[in-house]
RNA sequence: GGGGGCGUAGUUCAGCUGGUUAGAACGCCGGCCUGUCACGCCGGAGGUCGCGGGUUCGAGUCCCGUCGCUCCCGCCA
């Protein structure tokens, strides 16, 4: 005999007058004294038991013991409830199993917290995450994940790609992130690094012949955690050969759809509309724009060259945003002081009052010309970004994105994907006073663009291409660079020697010279996805064992010291010991 | 590394300008109850107010420090 042969959301009055076995936990008891109602849940649903002693007084004895969690099985009959004890709000509302047997299957202490409370905090939550993961949140957060990726693998392998294996203990990469490190028994001193992303042997499969790669990929960054980072996380990892651009873009929109699909969403249409960097770093000062509301930056800076007003004058850049409110003072001195967490010196306003006042400290300063460029309708605010470009474009992007939430612009039954493309290649580094990549070493170069490469670094545009949406970046990817004198000029340009280069990519580098197709790809960032897909704002809801913002897993207790024995049979020593 | 928020029964929270014995709901324990479904009724147990220090006649409440959680900045090619 089976546990059971009906899973407890199961139950309907198609199944009324059969004897059947149920099993699942005990999510509710109502003990009349006589009767004993049970709500029998498992992850399809609940189901009523209901225990009459003068039907089995067993059973009755025993279910007075009944508490919450334990885990049951009941064996009786599926009998349609009479009308007036049918109950709407259950999908088995209109039967009930009337149990003739009941076992205790296993038993459970009071729960730390109850499972259909709401708000309790999150470590204890992680603390006891076998409990937590009972709840209908956690399950269908979980079951939805496991769907995405269930349907994304068919959907890649439908379009020919092959699902390959990369190393999880492999080489330090010198650039992007810290790398988590791997102690080496055999080789006392050495590390292994867990991969940020197996970027090196996905292209080392394009050189390979395996023209179409992808992997959900566990990948590991020692970073600071945030809502939506974690130490680790996985993505759907893809390269191809012999591709371009729209090739790959056209593999990562059928994976989204099919996402979409699994879920039961209208999946997105496609093609997703593809933008310059330029274009949307001028318009939303942002790359990656939540598309659902406009309010888009405009710019002053010819009308304000050779400005009265000081500011305007002397700065590089102006621009501006014209937000659908005539805010008061104490709202401005609140934006004011977001703008200048964010970089800026301070915030010009022109607010324009419902009947078409403008209040403004500046507005004296301001030539009949300027004011004319800056005309907004009645009820609206301007608000002005004066400087840099780089600090502009994130200041005034930063309050689009806060005003839009705020004034309750985003139209949340929107969706909008959008590829960003035409990135530059490198981007000026402050702090190191030299260029950098932008993405990664090994991105492509925009035809025509490698003359720039020494000339005018800033100008050169890349391969690389973001996908956007509703505002979160969900991964990023490029055509890559396959032959080997243009890697080393792109080196050279980072201020890279043929020496270094070769120390650090060296197997790549090598790999280039015999014989690489055109090749790129694309990471996408699954649980980020995921947690999106599930209207979570926050990657731990759909992550079974997820670690806390300090990095610790309050379940295991990991991290945890290790003996000095231990230690000493790595070849390691603590610098100093801990308290 | 920096900034903001939070921390009071097992849980979620209340606790006013500092003032007697720190409350509620749910959960837990005992009793009653044969149609409930957030069952009901009666009774009970349960607190290092995160921790340490300070101010005060008196601190859950004010101050300083610290720890934990969280959001953000830096960081995340």
């Amino acid at each position: 005999m089976s546990w059971r042969d009906l899973r407890c959301g199961e139950p309907r009055l198609e199944h009324a007058g059969r004897t059947v076995t149920l099993a699942g936990w005990a999510a509710r008891r109502r003990d009349h004294g006589g009767l004993v109602f049970v709500d029998l849940r498992d992850h399809t649903g609940l189901c009523q038991i209901v225990v009459n002693p003068e039907r089995a007084p067993q059973a009755a004895e025993l279910a007075k013991a009944i508490r919450n969690e334990f885990v049951l099985q009941a064996r009786g009959e599926v009998v349609a409830r009479s009308p007036e004890t049918v109950n709407p709000k259950m999908a088995t509302g209109e039967v009930e199993l009337q149990v003739d047997e009941l076992s205790i299957l296993s038993r459970s202490t009071p729960l730390p917290f109850q499972l259909d409370e709401e708000g309790v905090d999150e470590t204890l939550r992680l603390r006891y995450r076998w409990l937590d993961l009972r709840t209908e949140r956690m399950q269908r957060n979980l079951r939805l994940s496991g769907a995405v990726v269930s349907a994304i693998r068919r959907r890649m392998e439908e379009l020919g790609f092959l699902d390959l294996w990369t190393p999880s203990l492999t080489r330090a990469t010198p650039e992007g992130a810290r790398d988590f490190l791997v102690p080496v028994r055999l080789q006392p001193g050495s590390f292994f690094a867990l991969p940020q992303s197996p970027q090196l042997f996905k292209q080392l499969f394009m050189i390979a012949g395996f023209d179409r790669y992808y992997q959900i990929a566990t990948c590991f960054r020692d970073e600071d955690l945030r809502a939506d980072r974690q130490f680790e996380f996985r993505q759907l990892d893809v390269e191809m050969a012999f591709a371009e651009r729209e090739d790959v873009l056209g593999v990562l929109e059928q994976a989204v759809c099919a996402a979409f699909e699994a879920v039961g969403r209208e999946p997105p249409a496609v093609p997703f509309p593809r933008r310059p960097w330029r274009e949307v770093m001028e318009r939303y000062g942002s790359d990656k724009p939540d598309l659902r509301f406009g309010l888009e930056l405009q710019d002053a800076t010819e009308v304000t060259r050779g400005s009265a007003f000081g500011v305007f004058a002397q700065a590089p850049c102006v621009r501006f945003l014209v937000a659908p409110k005539a805010f008061s003072r104490g709202e401005l001195a609140r934006l004011e002081e977001l703008a200048k967490e964010w970089g800026a010196k301070g915030l010009a306003y022109l607010v324009v009052d419902e009947g078409g006042e403008v209040r403004s400290p500046i507005a004296k300063h301001l030539s009949p010309a300027e004011l004319e460029a800056f005309r907004a309708p009645p009820g609206s605010t301007v608000l002005f970004g004066a400087g840099e470009p780089g600090m502009v474009a994130r200041v005034l992007g930063f309050l689009r994105l806060h005003l839009g939430r705020e004034l309750g612009l985003v139209d949340e039954s929107r969706d909008e994907f959008l590829w960003v493309v035409d990135f530059p290649l490198f981007e000026w580094s402050e702090e190191e006073g030299r260029w950098t990549f932008s993405h990664h070493p090994f991105t492509g170069i925009a035809p025509g663009h490698e003359e720039a490469i020494e000339s005018d670094p800033g100008s050169v545009l890349s391969l690389a291409y973001d996908l956007v949406w509703n505002g979160w970046e969900l991964g990023s990817g490029s055509i890559r660079i396959h032959r080997q004198d243009v890697q080393q000029r792109v080196f050279r340009a980072l201020g890279l020697g043929e020496e270094e280069a070769r120390e650090k990519f060296g197997f790549l580098l090598e790999a280039l010279q015999m014989g690489a197709p055109p090749h790129g790809g694309f990471a996408l960032g699954l649980d980020r996805f995921v947690a999106l897909l599930a209207g979570e704002p926050n990657i731990r809801e759909v992550i079974a064992f997820p670690k806390v913002s300090s990095g610790t897993d309050p379940l295991t207790g990991a991290p945890a010291p290790v003996p000095a024995e231990t230690l000493r049979e790595l070849g390691l020593r603590l610098l100093e010991e801990p308290e």
